[in-house]
DNA sequence: CTTGACGGTGAAATCGATTTCTGACAGGGT
DNA sequence: ACCCTGTCAGAAATCGATTTCACCGTCAAG
């Protein structure tokens, strides 16, 4: 590939005209289309790493997510790049698969490549922010905050929406309602299970029964496991709030398989499954507004990257509950 | 963040010798773990950005991709991902949403930014590709395969699998089948339409009856427009063949507001919809081997870093037809 | 007529890691 | 004693773009 000092001498002119050519500074009209010229002859591109090692920062955003296959994830990662691209910046999508060490190794690449920003929807527990913010590299948060870490932050209502969700199954005459949550080191997970917790016991004496509460995986399996589990307890509940989307399709399954799909069995889920909406089935559904998530914090990022320095804020977006089916 | 001299210097060494402690070169024992002291008390990590200028390659791979909201694509994305990173490789995922310029832009990132080679399911039509080639630049194509470019490709039968597909509605007795397929500048999608094509009218001597072939854009609304289209018509079909699983949703939607889903109308679906097998509806499914795409593609894309020249060769997958619900 | 300002340009320094080149020194063979 | 080999380590060149600095004209103001 064509360096900017082989266009130099294509066009009879030093390197620095080049560059001054390609960013917009004083150049006379005549040595600036020579160098167009000979760029566009040479088919010149100039080398983004000797760029960004000279500026010392790329127009690169790295976004950090625990699971490429989850499609809230996936329309989150849209919602960053429409933002991003738009301002003239691309986004790298890295999957950590809830994984602490794959999580460090994205990190570690994104501030040695001097990436512009990161934003990450954190592995579970407490993830490792330290380095990134000792090097002031921007850093956004979005649908889970990382625990005592004072970064920007874009989420949703997890208590709140469980609750709901879960008010919604009572409302629907249910008695026994369970709860199948994700792991239990993940904050929306355990936020969810308390709104849920909140709602099962609002207006009783009783304690919320944890032998209905299940710690699952966050992923189809896991939402399946736990539903037999709980299918098969001596007195099995009568409904279930579901605490994220990949785990209420493992759940149905099994409710399927058992001839208790709804309405025989009440469902609230938390989050959307965009490719489910076929038959009509009754379940309680609390939206996620996935693209809007993504779009808030690459705003949020890119005011960041723009030097802007308040204090860490948290932004809370609201999500719809609506019944299904 | 700290360099390699500020390391050097606290080692009381000389930055080649620093380098060398951490590529593996001779150095003394003692002066070795004063490197390796002084970095870990820096919080020293060498800059990819240096380290790739100097070497003229980095240990990205860029994954090219139409449709990040496909779980097809993500799932392909885990295959690659998996290769990648057990040969020591990070992935980044670039997100073309079927759009020339977009995927241009990426790949001309993928040259300037050095990356060590890419991975592509080419947007629409013919992709172009010649820079990446003429840099000598690791490519290889993934279920699609660039028009008129002599790359390495990963593909499947798409033309049998449609007739496949096409085939099992034809033995379940329907009578009028039609074809929803993709963008007509893709190459998949015209393949899986021949397919169907061959299958409408293998044993009959008339043609294929246009009427029943609808070109939407691989996506759901697509389908569920098509499929509306195609129930509007004065004699509409008793069966479909749709050619991708997103588009299929739409069309399932459809037939779901109408009152005619399967049995009372055939379906046939190119591709697996992971969210779907809720209730048994009865479709013929063509399985995609998405993840094993990604897998074969990423280990042919690592025999070319590692320098191998062999003529361009073209894997093609099997996928298995069977039917669901 | 002089001075200052300013637009245009090239030479050279810079970003941080790698690697060649070179020299210093130790040990073994004749 | 002498030479050769081999190990270790530093100085300096290198990758390619950006940017400061210095310089040369030109033009306008004083």
């Amino acid at each position: 590939m064509p360096t900017i000092y082989e266009v130099a001498a294509a066009a009879g002119v030093s390197p620095a005209t080049v560059s001054r050519v390609f960013n917009g500074a004083n150049v006379s009209p005549e040595k600036a289309e020579a160098v167009r010229k000979a760029a566009k002859a040479l088919a010149f591109t100039p080398s983004r790493t000797a760029r960004t090692l000279r500026l010392q920062s790329s127009e690169v955003i790295a976004l950090v997510i625990p699971d490429i296959e989850n499609p809230f994830f996936t329309a989150l990662a849209r919602g960053v790049e429409d933002v991003a691209r738009a301002a003239g910046y691309s986004v790298v999508l890295c999957n950590t698969d809830e994984d602490h060490e794959k999580e460090l190794v994205y990190l570690d690449i994104a501030l040695s490549a001097t990436m512009a920003g990161v934003i990450i929807a954190a592995a579970g527990g407490n993830s490792d922010l330290s380095g990134l913010l000792a090097r002031k590299c921007p850093v956004v948060a979005v649908d889970r905050s990382p625990h005592g870490v004072d970064v920007d932050a874009v989420i949703v209502d997890n208590r709140a929406g469980g609750r709901a969700a879960t008010h919604a199954l009572v409302e629907q005459g249910f008695q026994r309602i369970a709860c199948i949550t994700g792991p239990s080191d993940v904050e929306t997970a355990t936020q969810r299970a308390d709104g849920w917790r909140d709602a099962v016991t609002t207006g009783r004496p009783a304690e919320a029964d944890d032998r209905y509460l299940r710690y699952a995986d966050f992923r189809v399996d896991g939402g399946a496991a736990a539903m037999s589990e709980l299918l098969a307890l001596p007195e099995p509940p009568d409904a279930v709030f579901v605490a994220n989307n990949l785990m209420s399709v493992g759940a149905l399954r099994v409710l399927s398989e058992q001839g208790k799909l709804p309405p025989a069995t009440g469902v609230a889920v938390f989050g959307d499954l965009p490719f489910l909406p076929l038959v009509p089935i009754p379940i309680t559904v609390v939206h996620m507004p996935a693209r809007h998530l993504g779009i808030t914090a690459a705003k949020l990022l890119l005011e960041r990257i723009k030097g802007d320095d308040q204090p860490a804020r948290t932004i809370v977006l609201r999500n719809q509950v609506s019944p299904v089916g």
